[in-house]
RNA sequence: GGGCGCUUAGCUCAGUUGGUUCAGAGCGCCUGCCUUACAAGCAGGAGGUCGAUGGUUCAAAUCCGUCAGCGCCCA
């Protein structure tokens, strides 16, 4: 017995999303509706999910990014497609090791106490308790992922695609390891790739410190917004074409304090301008600095350790400072003996750690690296040449200028957590190797005293392999053939460099194919006032809440509703009332649909035995608004889409639709009407539940289940999509329905304008210009009287008008409506004369046109005319108003 | 400094290739309604020189130049 399908005649009065959600998305899973298989006789769609952190917490972004994704795999397993939808997680470097280093300290420990495999048996214990926390919170926003398929980063198969990886860019020389000025993080202890820094303009300061110079008793000026790292200084520089310190050049400089001598060189990178035009250099601390150093062969003097404390390479009153306790300290050594020239504010751009916000040191140490110019040329030409298409386009200019100036890709970091780079060191020969394998002894000399790099790889390392690692690669297996590559990325344009690009670069190189055919990126969340939600402004809503006041599916439709392509969306949770509205709109729909249909005996053929033109009118919407929104989703234009339901649904359908079919079942005594029209109805009902399905998941499985007879297996979201069929899309009956309408909305206008009661009913009196107007309002009469609420229809050729009855035009019609003892002839004057400036003023745009002899002889003959045509109405109209005020002025 | 984007009703935004009674929607506001699906609703109404300026064109919210304001990215 399937308890599920209707038993009753009646839907609650309002529709209950927690109840439905959790049933539903129970059953989908149950019925495994998520789960794709290679299937030969389908086209697969594929989607890797952007892997939140196991850090993470869902918040509005991903609502909004994971609700896209899902909208589209919706849609294309209802179009038929193996739809396939992988999640997973990424295991996040630092953050993670973050969060387990914290727990630690309230137990007292440290994690170097610990010991590194200790430290990771507990980030894999935090991984197990807390890593799954947001993929939890997904299922509740309704994501129909293939959950059989999740991945995490650092499971044995995606480990080893790492690995594979790395050792196949290492083979082709692809990968180095170098000294290098790389952004360290003082407090994570770990070097940061350029992305991962953080750049904004703060105030600081210029000191200006005057240097003596050797032999001489003179002393230059050289201007710094880091005076603790003179204590690194190899030299002072200046630039070659600036005559003033031409002389200056090849002499010697003695660094204050630290009574070090360096030389004073010429270098191009000097900028007069700036200063004194004379710059003292740190080719340790200082990546322009660095290359300097590097063109003239200095001394590289590191002055820090690790954490950013000063070490033994500076004078012992400094050794052990932190490097801004140096910095004070070291001013007011200056200071008092008399090396401090000034101190100037100052405007500079400073670099912090995304992770951590501390400011960062650039640091010379030695790291790997990934040559990319040989990675990025196949990739920027992939973009360029269109083989993947981003959306909205302007992406790609950004992509293009970064592809273009591409640096070499720092990938190792200081951390515990993370893949382990496989290189080993012989300790006895010094030998390198890189290995699959861990080895037992070093291949060159056969010691066993060996060890593997200390180092991780970068988190992105793996997550650049996501869409090809999560489908078995490197084994060639059938599910990698069938569903890669993927069809579409959803993400944010925040990671097109981070993750988009290496994605593409991998995918090129590792399976020489695209990873993905279209990438959409997402709008960027903001709250109310613009700002950009974070958790220290606490302006970040918790979704999971939102879906408790407003349930999934106004949430969902939403947030789509609200982010065209492109922009930024500016959110409040009170927005969800979009959703919800329609939701309980939609809802409402459906119990009077089901109210009806337990009043009449009839089948779906019933459909068959009656209609006219409302019933042609509303397939004809019917069927644009299907070919509307598979239009707007083919073009990535969800948002589009969003709004092409929501206008179809609730004015088409609700507003005019429904309420023109009621007094058939109210007023008609017709069975066979009564039949045909609760048909049709449920058949447009059904339609635009499957249409809207994607968007709001589980109302519309509630109610096509509470609505219609259905059988324990099945469900809306394995229902075919709808087909727009173009014979369906009728002018007549558009053009027609449209006329009822505009006639109604008159009479309507008038009975607002007039404080009609709105019990009562008034006469109306209609003159047509001709017959066939004549004839289709005859036909259509009981629409009219029932929506404008008419006693006595009155239609004809020679209708005069009545005395005191406000009038309207409506295209040829005049449109009469009797009400002696209501009626305000000051309103109704005023009304008219509106009417008529109004028309005037078109008219005389017109006129001006059509007298334009460039517009006659140079616009398409079809234009001129339609002008004429609109002219000549116009004025027809112009003449009744006119005709008409004259009257009430008598 | 380089690049990108935005500016349309009180607010948030649509407006596809220039021409349809092109100036629209939702929210908010005003008026009237608990009309047998829905007050989370229905009907009606007010409200904008489409940021400024110059140009292209028979025709510009729409295409181009300049400027202003706001925002983002890169250096």
């Amino acid at each position: 017995m399937n308890q599920k399908q209707p038993n009753t005649t009646e839907l609650p009065k309002a529709y209950s999303p927690a109840e439905a959600e959790a049933k539903w998305y129970k059953y989908w899973l149950e019925h495994k509706f998520f789960h794709a298989e290679v299937n030969k006789d389908r086209k697969p769609y594929t989607i890797v999910i952007p892997p939140p952190n196991i850090t993470g917490v869902l918040h509005m972004g991903h609502v909004l990014n994971n609700t896209i994704q899902d909208v589209f795999i919706r849609w294309k397993r209802m179009e038929g497609y193996e739809a396939c939808w992988i999640p997973g997680t990424d295991h996040a470097g630092i953050a993670t090791q973050h969060v387990v280093e914290r727990n630690l300290r309230t137990e007292g420990i440290s994690k170097n106490e610990l010991g590194r495999e200790k430290f990771l048996e507990r980030v894999w214990a935090w991984k197990e308790q807390y890593g799954r926390t947001i993929i939890k919170q997904l299922q509740k926003l309704g994501a129909s992922c293939d959950w059989d398929r999740e991945r995490f980063t650092m499971d044995d198969g995606l480990s080893n695609a790492v690995k594979e990886v790395f050792i196949r860019l290492y083979e082709k020389d692809l990968i180095y390891r170098g000294k290098y000025i790389v952004n360290w993080c003082p407090k994570d202890h770990t070097a940061l790739s350029d992305d991962e820094v953080d750049h904004s303009d703060e105030n600081g300061h210029l000191w200006h410190i005057n240097y003596p110079i050797k032999g001489s008793k003179k002393t230059i000026t050289v201007v710094t917004t880091r005076p603790e790292t003179m204590l690194g200084d190899t030299a002072v520089a200046v630039n070659p074409n600036d005559k003033r310190f031409s002389d200056l050049i090849g002499k010697t400089a003695i660094i204050p304090i630290a009574n070090r001598e360096i030389p004073i060189i010429a270098d191009e990178y000097v900028d007069p301008e700036f200063g004194s035009g004379l710059v003292k250099v740190t080719p340790a601390h200082d990546p322009n600095d660095f290359e300097i150093g590097q063109r003239h062969n200095l001394e590289q003097i590191i002055i820090m350790d690790t954490s950013g404390k000063m070490n033994e390479n500076v004078p012992e009153q400094y050794q052990g400072m932190d490097r801004y306790t140096c910095r004070k300290t070291l001013v007011e050594d200056l200071q008092k003996e008399g090396f401090l020239n000034n101190i100037s504010d100052h405007v500079h751009t400073v670099g912090r750690c995304y992770r951590c916000d501390t400011i960062i040191e650039p640091y010379l140490s030695d790291q790997w690296f990934v040559k990319m110019r040989p990675l990025a040329e196949p990739a920027l030409k992939a973009v360029l040449d269109g083989h993947i298409k981003f959306h909205p386009e302007r992406w790609v200019k950004t992509y293009d200028h970064w592809m273009t100036n591409i640096r070499d890709w720092c990938i190792s970091r200081q951390l515990w957590w993370g893949h382990r780079i496989p290189v080993y060191y012989c300790d006895d020969c010094g030998h390198t190797m890189v290995l699959r394998e861990d080895p037992d002894k070093c291949h060159q000399c056969n010691s066993t005293n060996f060890r593997q790099d200390e180092d991780v790889l970068d988190t992105w390392f793996s997550s650049w392999l996501w869409p090809f690692s999560t489908l078995g690669w490197p084994e060639e297996n059938k599910d990698l053939k069938y569903f890669y590559p993927t069809d579409t990325l959803v993400t944010g344009p925040d990671i097109i460099f981070f993750w988009v690009a290496r994605m593409i670069m991998a995918g090129i190189e590792f399976r020489e194919d695209v990873p993905f055919k279209d990438v959409y990126y997402t709008s960027i969340i903001r709250d109310i006032e613009g700002r950009k939600m974070s958790k220290s402004l606490g302006n970040s809503p918790d979704p999971l809440d939102v879906i408790d006041e407003y349930g999934a599916d106004a949430l969902r439709f939403t947030i789509l509703y609200l982010a065209p392509l492109g922009q930024d969306v500016y959110y409040a949770n009170e927005k969800c009332e979009i959703g919800r509205n329609f939701a309980n709109k939609i809802w409402n729909a459906g119990r009077f649909l089901l109210m009806n249909k337990a009043q009449v005996d009839f089948t779906a053929e019933d459909e068959q035995l009656f209609s006219d033109s409302v019933d042609d009118w509303i397939e004809s919407r019917l069927h644009t608004t299907i070919k509307n929104l598979t239009n707007a989703l083919d073009r990535f234009h969800v948002n589009e889409a969003t709004k092409v339901l929501y206008d179809f649904i609730w004015h088409d359908f609700c507003d005019w639709y429904l309420e023109m079919i009621k007094h058939r079942f109210y007023e008609s005594s017709q069975p066979e009407v009564q039949r045909a029209t609760i048909a049709r109805a449920l058949k447009i009902y059904e339609a635009a539940l499957c249409m809207l399905h994607p968007f709001m998941p589980f109302i519309t499985e509630e109610l096509w289940w509470g609505i219609f007879e259905r059988n324990e297996g099945e469900s809306i979201m394995v229902e075919p999509w709808p087909v727009a069929d173009d014979k369906k899309i009728n002018r007549d009956a558009e053009r027609n329905v449209h006329s009822i309408q505009n006639i109604i909305s008159a009479v309507r206008s008038i009975r607002g304008e007039m404080n009609v009661p709105p019990g009562k009913q008034t006469e109306l009196h209609l003159k047509v210009g001709e017959n066939a107007q004549q004839n289709m309002i005859n036909k259509y009469s009981a629409y009219l009287e029932r929506l404008a609420k008419v006693s006595k229809l009155v239609v004809g050729g020679s209708i005069k008008r009545p005395s005191y009855s406000a009038s309207a035009v409506v295209n040829s019609t005049e449109i009469y409506v009797p009400l002696k003892d209501i009626i305000d002839i000051d309103i109704e004057r005023k009304r008219i004369t509106k009417e008529i400036e109004r028309l005037e003023k078109a008219s005389f745009s017109i006129e001006k046109k059509l007298l334009n002899e460039q517009f006659l002889s140079k616009a398409p003959k079809e234009v001129v005319e339609k002008e004429k045509d609109k002219l000549e109405s116009f004025n027809q109209t112009l003449e009744k108003h006119r005709k008409t005020l004259k009257v009430l002025s008598d």
